[in-house]
Formats: C-alpha cells, structure tokens, sequence
DNA sequence: GTCTATAGCCGGATAGAC
DNA sequence: GTCTATCCGGCTATAGAC
C-alpha cells in the first residue's frame, strides 16, 4: 500500500466526522437542515483545529474562530453549546472515527506480519492526511478534565492494543520472537507519532510518507526478532 | 550507570538553573540580595512549571501562579518583566543547562556503543528528575513566537546531533553498520520522549526508569547492525 | 439561521502605600 | 521587597433584532 493509493480511496474525511457530529449531537445543535448544518460544522471543526494546532486550544479565543470561519459568535453558539462541549466533540468523535478507519484496514491483512505493516502504514497515512486531528488528540489530553481525559487515554490504550494483539499473533506464529510485547508494543506509537509531532523536520528535510514508512517498518522489523 | 547513582551525585538542578538566571538577567530582576532572589526564583520556576504542566502554559494565569508561590502580583513581576518573559526564560535557560549536563556526561565514555548507552540514559534520568522541564519544552515550544521557536528548535536539533555523531562514529569503528544515520538518530528521541509524555502510563504499569532504559538500549541496538 | 450589542467576569500589568 | 488597589482590554456567553 502507497499513500497515493490510500489518499485516492479516502475523500472526505472530515465531511463524514461532521455528519456523524450533526446526527449525534443534534440535541445541541439547533440547525435542522443537515447540508446546511454539515457544511457549517465542517468549516467550524476545520478552522477550530487549525487555530488550535497554531496557539493551543485554550489560548484560540472564539473571537479567533469567528474571524476564521467568517460566522458570528452568535452563529457559533448554534453549533455548540460551550468552548469546552467544542473540545470534548473533536475529541471524542475524531478518536471514534480514526479508530473505526485503523480497524477496517487492519482486517483487510491477514498474516501478522502484513497487519504490522498495514497498521503502521494506516497510521502514518491517516496523520498525514488530517494532521491537526492528530495533533490536537496528543496535545489536549493532558489538559481536559478528567472525564474526557479517560476517553483520551483509553484511545491511546486501543491503538496500543492493536499492536500488541499483532506482535503477539506473530509470536504464536513463530515469524516474530519477542521477549517484551507490550513494551515493544507500546515504543512503536512514538516511532508513528514523531511523523505529525515533528512535522517541521521531516518536510526541512523533503523526506515524504512513505519513505517514512518504509524506514519505521524496516526498523521495527529489526527489532522482532532474536 | 544506574538511576539511583545518578541521583545520588546531582542535587540542586532547579537551583543552579535559578542561579543562572539570577547573574544573566539581573536587568529584569528588580531584587538584588542573590539569596532571598534565588530562593523566590526557585519558588516561581517551579510553581509556573507545576501550573504548565496542569493546565499549559497559556491557560495559567498570574494570578494562579500568585496562589501556587504564595506571593503578590507586584512581588512576581519583580522577577520577570512580562508573562512571556518568563516563558522564554524558561526554555532558554532549561535547554542550555539541561543541554551541558548531557554533553558532560557523553564525554565521560569513549567508545561509541558507550556513548550511545551513555546518551541514551542521562536523557531519560533527567527527564526523570525533573519532568516538568521536559514536558515544557515540548509542549510550549509549538506555541512560541518565531523568534523563541527557532531556538527550541536549535535544541532539539543539537540533541538530535550528539546522537548523530555517535551513530558516526560507531559506523567508523565498525562497531555499528547503519544505512541512514541521520533518521535512525531523528527517532531515538521519541523513544526518550515517551519516557516523560506518556508517564501515565509506565507508573501504571509500574515500570521504573532503569527497566525503560534497559529495554530502549537492547531495541535500538538490534537496529544499529545489518 | 445569522447577526449585533452587551452583560459580566477575568486576564495582564502598574502605581503607590508600607 | 512586598503588598493592595485599580486600570482596561479581551474573554465566554446570551438576548433580542432581523
């Protein structure tokens, strides 16, 4: 799998994140036509993460959003009901969204060496499609209440456990010889997040995606074996 | 070298950074008796580290940090000029010392694998001494002016760097055999990183910094030989 | 549905008393 | 050196016009 291959077969990501938020939020969002109200969310959630990946959440005033979207804060409020309801949305049905993507890709394999790669491909490819989502899951957690901060961490812990279900498939399979899977399991996340959080390095150095992805699966591959 | 010994022979980080900070910005610090400067400085850096890593250096306010330090907001700004001073001073001077303590201790070794184990430990038992600092730089650096950015990013290229030379030289010593030095250097650091980002998750699992170190190096040497 | 206007609060920063 | 009191601008959120 190229990421030209994978970015042909996925368009629309975000309009399918705002339509779920339309249809499972409506009891706070007082728009009834949804290709109007799908249309709104979609550029309210574009332009809340892309000022939120610049300053920080907390630090884009809802000043800032109006300025970016073009709508009033009147119009806003229509759309959500508090700052921090705004926050708990991209959270949670980014998460939600990005999860179901990862699985269905996964399944897709079928011997565990081809799901490691597939998952870490599906991984890379997905960041750098909706960089901010990603960007925005790591850098808010740790700032949320402690409600919402659970559902952060047991995303983390899912995506996590993806791995560790793989490596030890592998294991029981013989193709892999790991002594720690869930330590191994649990240094890969970093090896994927590093792709979005140090965006700024790999683009200085014009390397793209896929030889990221090649380099992190060839390295990892390394690793799994006695 | 283990944890514990390198606690043992460093006592005193925050002070001397606060110190430091005391000779080489003497013209925003309206007090001048060293001692009660100090002592308040310490009070400051910490309290605002502790409040940053809570809630993000944006979201606290002065009047958080007069809570945390049990000081006045006349007495702060006697200390720092404005709230953004007081951000740059903190990652300005947390990234030199903290870039010093790791060049001395990589000196100590001479061979290359050495280093490399060497490197790889004062990092991570640094960061775990003094985390907050750690977590800062990463987290606030996105969110700097241009000016302040460039300079954060000069840090963790320099860091970047040191391993790169290490890498280097293990390939001419013929101890390591590694096709892209430059890329298996950029991601050793998220594996340090990890380290003090993800702590939730290693204190859950109960795994303690030098079983973290111990299972880092074993992984990335599997990577350094063809 | 979307706008403007405004309430009410909290932020950073400073002046001047002690 | 440290404190209290205060300025004023920007913040979230809402009410009511269109």
């Amino acid at each position: 799998m190229k990421f030209s291959d994978f970015k042909n077969h996925q368009t629309g990501f975000v309009e399918e994140i705002c339509r779920n938020i339309f249809k499972e939020k409506s009891h706070s969002i007082k728009i009834k036509k949804e290709g109007l109200a799908v249309k709104n969310l979609m550029n309210i959630y574009n332009a809340a993460l892309k000022l939120s990946s610049e300053k920080g959440f907390s630090a884009m005033s809802l000043r800032d959003l109006c300025r970016e979207t073009g709508l009033s804060m009147g119009a806003l409020y229509s759309y959500f009901s508090t700052k921090e309801d705004l926050l708990n949305i991209i959270q949670e049905q980014g998460q939600q969204f990005i999860g179901g993507i990862m699985k269905k890709y996964i399944n897709e394999a079928d011997k565990a060496e081809e799901k490691l790669r597939a998952a870490i491909r599906v991984h890379l490819y997905l960041s750098e499609i909706m960089p901010q989502w990603f960007i925005f899951f790591f850098m808010e957690a740790r700032y949320m209440v402690k409600s919402e901060q659970k559902k952060a961490i047991a995303s983390e812990l899912a995506t996590e456990q993806i791995f560790i279900d793989i490596l030890e498939e592998g294991n029981r399979q013989e193709v892999f010889s790991i002594d720690d899977v869930t330590m191994t399991a649990s240094v890969i996340k970093p090896l994927l997040q590093d792709w979005y959080l140090k965006r700024w390095k790999y683009t200085s150095r014009k390397i793209p995606v896929d030889a990221y992805a090649d380099f992190i699966i060839q390295f990892i591959e390394k690793t799994l074996r006695r």
